[in-house]
DNA sequence: TCGGTCTAAAGTGTATACAGTTGCGCATAC
DNA sequence: GTATGCGCAACTGTATACACTTTAGACCGA
């Protein structure tokens, strides 16, 4: 297990769930330490540095980042709340193993709100806002092409956060972006198989449905797509769930 | 301003001075006590005890519930993080004032979620999950009837929470959930004329339209319905608003 | 009288200490 | 050889201690 302290810039993956814009300081953001730690957990979990199940030691990440267990305990409590890691008590944090249930609800709410998401923003959309999503999709295409996996996994959750910014609603777009963030989980949980190159593209179809402002065809096309990276996980028990529970 | 520990049992009034010695008592209990102090904050500000902007200071805390900093710092961290208060750092924690904008856009999230969900709803709703709903009107009704203020706030809100468990989905629910504990705070500080009477009616409504499995009409409803919880709350900058604004 | 500066009290942020629990290993009995 | 019980080590949960920041009040000068 390696979680590094790296420090704030230059880290590729900003995490979909970057909280703590100006004005609301989340949890106890104060230090910064304690974001810090957060922001790197979050990181290696994405990036597959750290496995679901893997236990996390309080005084381990302490001794990596210098600080004491205090500062630790509150970046495992705000993972938890993000569903990134759970708490068990008196036995330690873990890395958050969703369950094939949790894995299906959550795609269940991105399809209801996102499929109306898309079709609320038909009405308002403004022609600089589509100039935008065009650029947001070249810019996943070149990652694609290019095989920058980190970029391009970042790029295609971004599409949907952007799509909620442009509503003008933060909190919606906070609420996608965790589910965004636990989405990422279940992906490497269970190995997703829908390609980056099929994702863009649909991205794309969506986009010219907007463009259109056809809202109609923009909610349908949006729950298809989501529909078809859920249908991509490899959603049996695998070898490694069946471990977790037997060793209940 | 008063956030009593309240106890399960009756242990009412225990003196907060008895702290004195303080023999390491508490190592049963384990995360109890955090989830304890969440709940008795939450109660207090939903229930107005506690206005907004109120400052809940640390140590005033920790002797209220007898147990030390840290624990009341586990709590106020949660709360942050449902947006109940807000944490200035090296300042403390205030119960939140939700801008009229953040009112705005919880609204508009709600309505795009929950219109969406009765609309799905319809479409699989059982006979037995019908009699669930009339039952929870009826006591609804009941509670209006009796001017049970606590009591039909709580149905209120619990009936969109309701309808969020009929589509089997925690996660959802949760979410839900989540939002409505803001919305909560949002009607007691625009203070809210839209009355009980009405929205029991409009639930009435919404039920009917579910009855008839009009997935339409149940979703039209709902937003309406939501609008006008929405349009009732008096949202131009009062008085507390301007001296907030001016504070800063 | 008003404004500014300094100082002390109060309060937050972090580290450390201590009590209780869990889990693992080893020894012992069958 | 396997199963069971005991004891120790590691770790979590909570309390306390300490450093630094904010804030309120007194004092001084204009």
């Amino acid at each position: 297990m390696s979680v590094e302290p790296r420090v704030p810039s230059a880290t590729v993956a900003a995490t979909p769930s970057q909280r703590a814009t100006a004005g609301h300081v989340a949890g106890a953001a104060v230090g910064g330490s304690t974001q810090r730690i957060v922001t790197s957990i979050t990181e290696a979990i994405v990036e597959r540095r750290l496995m679901p199940g893997t236990k996390l030691a309080e005084q381990q990440i302490a001794d990596l980042f210098t600080v004491s267990r205090t500062v630790v305990r509150q970046a495992l409590n705000q993972l938890s709340r993000d569903r990134l890691i759970t708490l068990s008590p008196a036995r330690g944090a873990f890395v958050a193993e969703p369950s094939i249930e949790e894995a299906r609800q959550v795609f269940e709410v991105r399809k209801l709100i996102e499929s109306s998401m898309v079709h609320q923003l038909c009405a308002v959309v403004t022609p600089q806002q589509v100039v935008q999503l065009r650029q947001h999709l070249s810019h996943e295409h070149e990652a694609v092409t290019r095989v920058d996996v980190a970029g391009r996994t970042r790029l295609l959750a971004d599409f949907h956060v952007t799509l909620a910014r442009m509503l003008d609603n933060e909190v919606l777009a906070q609420l996608l972006a965790d589910l965004l963030a636990r989405c990422s989980l279940i992906a490497l949980m269970y190995q997703s198989s829908h390609s980056a190159v099929h994702s863009a593209a649909e991205h794309v179809a969506i986009v010219e449905a907007i463009e259109r402002r056809d809202g109609r065809a923009a909610a349908r096309l949006m729950e298809k797509h989501l529909g078809n990276v859920e249908c991509s996980l490899q959603m049996q028990p695998r070898a490694s769930d069946l471990a977790a529970a037997l060793r209940m």
